[in-house]
RNA sequence: CGGGGUGUGGCGCAGUUGGUAGCGCGCUACGUUCGGGACGUAGAGGCCGCAAGUUCGAGUCUUGUCACCCCGACCA
């Protein structure tokens, strides 16, 4: 490809609404171009990258006898009742009436079509297990986009679909599809991915894991253990009560707090830790607006998507004005609230000398003692984890980091299958339904999380994989004509060898290519000028490492396969 | 959907007590330069988000509206 000729424009400033890293640099690359709210156009440089990507996904999916295939965008309303998710998905699905007035709805996920294809094609075990998987696009109307290609409303995707007659035979793929992505995401350059355990969200089902690029700008937050292979996403990650003394007897006393009303000032009113008092916190069902009544230990906070889980409902944080059966202020367990739902979390369990609310304004109750002042019979784990908690597993500590999810595998189980009605003839000659996985990865995710952990103060560092342009041709001096001819030669030879190039063919200065060359952060960039080749040389630069070589012109393309072929290694 | 903020050439911005729009980058042409974002000269490019209102006069004041961004609730 010849500069000059590329519909891209890189800029030395971004727009000052780009926050994160990949954002600002895939837009003054001119990498891609915003359109409306979380849509963008990409441009040739990122369109190429995606496609590479997208055939190191193909060839993983192909190596697990995965049979590519194309489901529609545009689907009509009966596919999505059957699953029930017309009704149960929010306004995040994007709804439209086509011109015979039939309801129709824009993809963002296709297991409906999966199933649909999978349902009216195969009736026998004898077929099973297979996966059928796609890469294209979906549209989701996101409440809000952010962060460049990080979080879009329209962007391509691969997912796949699995069947199996059992859960062990799903599990057994469930594994070998989690190979396959680390083998994706190693190949890609992701640097610093990990998997965590998840929640399955819409798709419904059981065990699922996400794949993380880790990055301090990621949305999600990943609580991993220090020592064992424990890591789970903040939604799901298990707390641990840490060790503590229960032995204080003495009587609960009522003593007096005054306008102290939250945690911080009750404790500095009484000078002690908040590890040491049970607070209430308040939520309501977000359907029938019933209020849930959580205690749970003063430092921590409520995790609300276990609590979800728990009580089995969307829920809403509810102020306690909002509520008269909760306002009277200093809630604490021993209230006689006429909420119905009402969870202890696991932090309290057993606690002794704890302070809690005493249910009338401006006073609290100290030394109250759980299991002696109030039975509890079960307790649930709805707190957060905090950093520095104890690992579940091993008892090591956690950490906590940022994560951008790129991928995610579940197993769907028949939640699919049996709404809507897809059945097989086992060999006993009886019908069932097949139990499935599905597996996604986003591609501009993917794009954008691999910049935003490769780059340096001058641009993106891309790896070798999936770079647009394997080598970046910078003539200094191109009104040169010998400068010219060779650089034309080289970029010709490279062409012919099947080597994706880019010569900087503009009359511009050297420092120009030079920052461009950089900014576009392909892997190898060649300089030819008149000095160089005064001696008979070309430079090689590598983006990576920044070390330059220069060699004879003869002696150019054996170099460079070794270069590239040492590149390649750490991607294979 | 709640809270905060911003809308002025492609991008980054300035615009005073209201007087009819400017700077830098980029772009075009010519010339000189050119191994780390060169310089000169001459240009092109703007319904000041949109709509009402106040005024002799609105980028500036008022109201409404739209769009976008940031922080939260959702997700690849």
């Amino acid at each position: 490809m010849r500069f000059s000729n590329l519909v891209i424009e890189t800029s030395k400033t971004a727009p000052s609404d780009a926050i994160i890293i990949s954002h600002v640099l895939l837009v003054r690359a001119g990498f891609i171009k915003r359109v409306a709210n979380g849509i963008y156009t990409l441009g040739m440089p990122a369109l190429k990258m995606a496609s590479k990507i997208e055939n190191i996904i193909r060839q993983e999916m192909d190596r697990l006898d995965g049979q590519e295939v194309k489901f529609p965008v545009v689907m009509p309303k009966e596919l999505w009742e059957m699953s029930g998710r017309y009704y149960s998905i929010g306004r995040e699905m994007a709804r439209f009436k086509d011109r015979a007035d039939h309801d129709m709805v824009l993809g963002m996920t296709h297991e409906e079509a999966a199933v649909h294809f999978a349902m009216n094609t195969i009736s026998s075990y004898q077929k099973l297990p297979f996966m059928i998987y796609q890469i294209q696009t979906k549209f989701r109307d996101e409440p809000r986009s952010r962060g460049g290609l990080i979080r879009v409303r329209e962007f391509t995707m691969k997912d796949a679909y699995s069947f199996h007659m059992t859960q062990e035979d799903l599990e057994k793929y469930y594994y070998k599809q989690l190979e396959a992505y680390n083998n994706i995401f190693r190949r890609i350059g992701m640097n610093n991915f990990i998997y965590v355990q998840s929640d399955s969200g819409m798709m419904g089902g059981k065990i699922a894991h996400e794949f993380m690029a880790v990055t301090p700008d990621g949305e999600d937050e990943l609580v991993i253990c220090s020592h064992c292979d424990y890591k789970a996403n903040e939604e799901v990650a298990e707390c641990q009560t840490d060790t503590f003394d229960n032995t204080n007897d003495t009587p609960c006393e009522e003593v007096f707090t005054g306008e102290a009303k939250t945690i911080e000032e009750v404790c500095q009113r009484l000078n002690i830790e908040a590890t040491n008092t049970i607070k209430a916190v308040a939520y309501a069902n977000k359907e029938t607006g019933e209020p849930i009544m959580v205690f749970i230990r003063g430092d921590l906070e409520v995790n609300e998507s276990k609590l979800c889980k728990v009580v089995r409902a969307e829920i809403i944080p509810l102020e306690s004005t909002e509520n008269p059966a909760i306002s009277f202020g200093n809630i604490g367990p021993l209230a006689n609230l006429p909420v119905k739902t009402i969870i202890y979390d696991r932090s309290i369990e057993n606690r002794a000398g704890m302070v809690v609310g005493a249910n009338k304004p401006e006073y609290h109750i100290i030394n109250f003692k759980v299991g002696r002042d109030i039975n509890i019979e079960h307790f649930h784990d709805v707190a957060k984890v905090k950093q520095g908690q104890r690992c579940v597993k091993c008892g090591h500590e956690l950490t906590i980091q940022n994560g951008i999810e790129i991928g995610n595998i579940f197993q769907l189980g028949t939640k699919y299958t049996q709404s809507m009605g897809m059945t097989v003839l086992n060999e006993n000659g009886e019908s069932i339904n097949p139990i499935m996985g599905c597996y996604g990865i986003g591609v501009g995710r993917a794009i954008a999380s691999i910049i935003q952990n490769s780059h340096d103060a001058n641009g993106m560092i891309l790896p070798i994989s999936v770079a647009p342009w394997t080598i970046h041709i910078c003539p200094v001096r191109i009104d040169n004509e010998e400068v010219r001819k060779l650089s034309f030669d080289i970029y010709d030879q490279l062409q012919k060898k099947g080597i994706d190039t880019l010569i900087d063919d503009r009359d511009m200065s050297p420092g120009v290519k030079f920052a461009d060359a950089d900014l576009l952060g392909m892997p190898i960039r060649l300089v030819v000028s008149p000095k160089l080749i005064a001696n008979n040389e070309i430079e090689i630069k590598i983006r990576k490492t920044g070390e330059v070589v220069i060699v004879k012109i003869d002696e150019l393309y054996l170099k460079l396969d070794s270069i590239i072929q040492n590149l390649m290694e750490e991607y294979k």
